[in-house]
DNA sequence: ATTAGCACTCGAAGAAGGAGAGTGCTAAAC
DNA sequence: GTTTAGCACTCTCCTTCTTCGAGTGCTAAT
């Protein structure tokens, strides 16, 4: 659709306008990029470029500027040839993701800063909570008064950990009968469906039960209900820095967005569907909040089922070959780490 | 050392100040607050407060802004007579705290986010490692290949768990004896003492260990080693509405000095050794980077000793009054639930 | 088909000039 | 002696005007 041509100055237009932002001249580009055009020549093809919507003028008279659809363009032919990279920020990367290999506890909370630092774009990370977690042993301990620990290890690397408050006490040994219990029957099955049988065995038993299974049953319910997924945000400074950002009423809206951890969330389970790095340039972006920024994410998957995602978030200007390089390998090392410690 | 008519006029340039930045001037005194005197009268007062240190001019022939110390002398005087709070506010509060009743398990984000919301600045609650938390008891499990789930279970609200690596296999035996064993000798003991008593041992024993017991102590060592605190930080997008943080390099480097946790938690620790809510205000601040902003904290106890802390981060400029409230009043709570679920 | 030349456009940056708020000082009033 | 009115002065902020320069689109020449 596009002629060699016209593609070489969109990709030169986009990566002038990534490495320092402010409309594009024709000249410019012939002084850093050896096409060998005159200013005039591209200037008509520029001209084509924003009849086809791939490039902007923000007023007469000014450069250009790429739009949404130009980043489009721009970003599949990236991952189509696959981008050579910074061999300086490759063994970085890798020096950092040993890091994150040593420190399962807290691996959620580093990758999110490393690819915020790497990137210098805001850094995301999430364990999902799919409702397919698979239940591996539970514990229920006696915690403070009328108080009961719960540990749920699951299939994946965060073991999650609650307190529920009963009404009446619980001895040890009932606990560990009913931890027995709920061992042996749930041990392998999903979250979700432990939920559900649960909500149902609740509803069928009602009449009959007596004090203390009622008192097991919500306490069962209550640990299935509502498990939290963890949401990492760093690099938030970082993006203070760019130019883009220097309208503070944009950066307070995109911080309001992000700081509601329920909207990430949200974001990252759908595009962990699909398998791979996923990019939304700005309008693509389902959340008009974030209409103005781009988003690279990627699922991070306990065999192949996705457990969790990381991603980065920066403006529309973005160095999207390195921000896809780096979410790529991360998601990959991190898949790795859960296939080789099973 | 101060007359009763300078206190006042003091105060009065504060709560203008506070209530819209920008130099105050001498007459928006006489229409704002009914003293009985002339703006003449006023700036001659002015001029002696500003000789004293408690406020400044930007410039010749702006009105008055407070200085640190005249924040200081106001927040003194406030403290002091405990002021009168708006009875919505506080209803608000009282909603909101009960929510962190109810969910204990993130008491700590919940708490932050609830800072900021109500005060509009930042808001921050950790939860401290003084090392002095009591060990109540330890669970031991096997987790994937190689890996031991360690779940601490501590008088404290927040349970630690972790995943340790460990070189070769131990079977669950081994692991319940193990648990067992620590269990017998150390609830009860601080994890501080623990810790020294185990790397004491190793060192004594160094010889004659066998594979089982090395790798034992092994594990032990890297249990006791280093917990992390909690650290959440709420609010980043209501402090960027205030007009005070039209500098975008200043909230920068605000963001990137709390975005370490460390520097947080070290400030943090140190105001949490005295009791009741304290005020840094600006230069106040043993942090360069924080030297333009200022901070109400307060520890918050489980019996008398501190085990976490709340604060609110915010310019100097702040609504010092209600800060000390919400913070005095958070603390006060979340040390009587751990009163009251002993 | 490409390029040189040229008139034109538009924003950024700077200069000039009020307007306004507020001071400090002096002299009068209480 | 303290307080106040009056007044000249200062400094910022805002608006307007101008200039400058980068860059375009068009036309004619290559």
């Amino acid at each position: 659709m596009l002629d060699d041509r016209s593609k070489k100055i969109l990709h030169a237009v986009i990566q002038l306008y990534i490495s320092s932002p402010g409309p594009v001249g024709s000249r410019s580009i012939t002084k850093k990029f050896p096409i060998g055009l005159s200013p005039a020549t591209i200037r008509n093809i520029m001209s084509d470029l924003e009849d086809m919507g791939f490039l902007r003028q923000p007023h007469t008279s000014a450069g250009r500027v790429p739009t949404d659809s130009g980043y489009r363009f721009y970003v599949d032919a990236l991952t189509a040839e696959k981008s050579d990279n910074d061999a300086e920020l490759a063994s970085e990367l890798i020096r950092k993701l040993e890091l994150i290999r040593t420190d399962i506890n807290s691996f959620l909370d580093n990758a999110s800063r490393m690819l915020s630092e790497l990137s210098h774009y805001i850094g995301i990370s999430v364990s999902l909570n799919t409702h397919q977690t698979m239940l591996s042993r539970i514990e229920l301990l006696p915690y403070r008064k009328n108080q009961i620990a719960v540990m749920l290890i699951t299939d994946e690397a965060v073991i999650k950990n609650k307190i529920i408050s009963v009404e009446q006490e619980v001895s040890r040994e009932d606990l560990n009968r009913l931890a027995g219990y709920l061992n042996e029957r749930y041990a392998g099955h999903t979250l979700e469906d432990i939920r559900k049988t649960i909500v149902a065995e609740i509803a069928n038993d009602r009449i009959l039960c007596d004090g203390l299974i009622r008192e097991a049953m919500a306490i069962c319910n209550n640990i299935f209900s509502a498990s939290e997924s963890d949401v990492f945000i760093s690099g938030l400074s970082e993006v203070l820095t760019l130019p883009d950002f220097c309208d503070i009423e944009r950066i307070r809206r995109l911080f309001r967005t992000i700081e509601d951890k329920h909207v990430i969330l949200s974001l990252l389970e759908k595009i962990s569907a699909t398998d791979g790095p996923q990019v939304l340039i700005g309008s693509e972006n389902p959340l008009d909040e974030l209409k103005q920024f781009s988003f690279v994410a990627a699922p991070y998957c306990e065999g192949s089922r996705p457990i969790g995602a990381i991603a980065i978030i920066g403006p529309t200007r973005m160095n999207y070959g390195q921000a896809i390089y780096l979410v790529d390998m991360t998601a990959k090392f991190i898949t790795d780490i859960f296939s080789y410690s099973r």
